[in-house]
RNA sequence: GGCGCUAUAGCCAAGUGGUAAGGCACGAGUCUGCAAAACUCUGAUCCCCGGUUCAAAUCCGGGUGGCGCCU
């Protein structure tokens, strides 16, 4: 029989961390993070990252697993989740995923494959691919791509460089993208060794919208501009963990470009755009549980645990 | 009280006679290795009334609201 994992998504600022933490006391569990930020060591205040005291304890996997001047992608993730997601049933614990990163939630709960390739081919293609696409416009990019996989380009559309780039590189490493497209439908549920029940923590927007305002509130007199002048000199660089909202919305603060109020504003606005294409993206979610989020953590808690006592039956 | 300026979508805003640019927000959505990223789609007949004209958001008169100045 599997073993049932229990997965909590949501916006940022629907309250998963606090039901994560209470699930696991019950439950005997671990909680196993699915955030693409919070990996980072030492982004803290801005990524809103559960606290020692908050933890009350509880163990909390794939936090602070990497510096924040590296690199990162979900096939790490996949692979390191499901090895932690063992590890944690080995010791008959309950593993319980709590995140709202869409695409780590999806690679997990899908079991979604990724291509293996070469270290040494994979590097001696980027170095190949710069040269490809050094000084050419976005539309040559596009035309490129169209000539080496006609679907792929259509499907991807003339605005997304990034996607663009990114199928062209596929093809150097001899993989048609709109082939795998095919194969691997990214809402497909292949079959993995574990049951997950997904539980979408939803609440009315206004509501979560003030909750947003508020938490960025906090985080200021929380500190997070400690955490913005650490990550400032490496504003240029192409790192992921620059783009984390909660950080370069204060550069422009540091340069002196504007107001401190002016970037908290946007930050603000940015978090809630940010919460939207979350919900855009857990609404697509299979077999979920929706719960209101605006009850009672107990009320919430319990609904959850019935839930995974009746499939772990 | 007088004089001047102004009134375009939720907000900012272009357009000064031929039938409403753009940006942001909101909403909807895409997504297979940077995903807290990147990208796509979606809205108004132009404050009100009257006039001029084949034709007005665009000109004229009046009204109303806002802004500024003056006494």
């Amino acid at each position: 029989m599997k073993n049932t994992v229990i997965v909590i998504t949501g916006p940022t600022a629907s309250g998963k961390s606090g039901i994560g933490i209470e699930l696991a006391k019950k439950l005997n569990g671990v909680v196993v993070s699915a955030d693409s930020m919070q990996i980072y060591k030492k982004l803290d205040v801005g990524t809103a990252k559960v606290t020692e005291t908050e933890a009350d304890g509880i163990k909390h996997e794939l936090i602070d697993i990497i510096d924040y001047d590296k690199n990162f992608s979900v096939s790490d993730y996949k692979d390191l989740c499901y090895d932690k997601l063992d590890e944690i049933l080995e010791q008959g614990k309950t593993p319980i995923i709590v995140g709202g990163t869409g695409l780590y939630i999806n690679a997990v709960v899908n079991n979604m494959e990724f291509n293996k390739f070469d270290e040494a081919l994979e590097n001696e293609v980027n170095v190949k691919l710069e040269d490809l696409i050094n000084g050419k416009t976005q539309d040559e990019i596009y035309e490129l791509l169209y000539s080496m996989d006609k679907e792929a380009a259509l499907k991807i559309g003339k605005g997304n460089g990034k996607r663009l780039i990114r199928a062209i590189k596929l093809n150097m490493l001899g993989v048609e993208k709109s082939s795998i497209d095919e194969k691997n439908d990214l809402w497909h549920k292949n079959p993995s060794k574990y049951n997950f029940l997904t539980v979408f923590l939803d609440m009315p927007r206004t509501l979560l919208y003030d909750r947003i305002n508020k938490r960025v509130d906090i985080m200021l007199k929380q500190g997070v501009l400690e955490e913005v002048k650490m990550l400032y000199p490496l504003r240029n660089e192409k790192l992921t963990a620059v783009q984390a909202i909660g950080y370069k919305e204060f550069f422009n603060y540091l340069d002196g470009e504007s107001s401190l109020e002016e970037c908290t504003d946007v930050l603000k606005q940015k978090s809630r755009n940010y919460a939207k294409r979350q919900i855009t993206w857990f609404k697509k979610l299979e077999d979920k549980l929706i719960v209101d989020a605006s009850k009672s953590k107990d009320e919430i808690v319990k609904e959850i645990i019935d839930r995974y006592n009746e499939e772990s039956k």
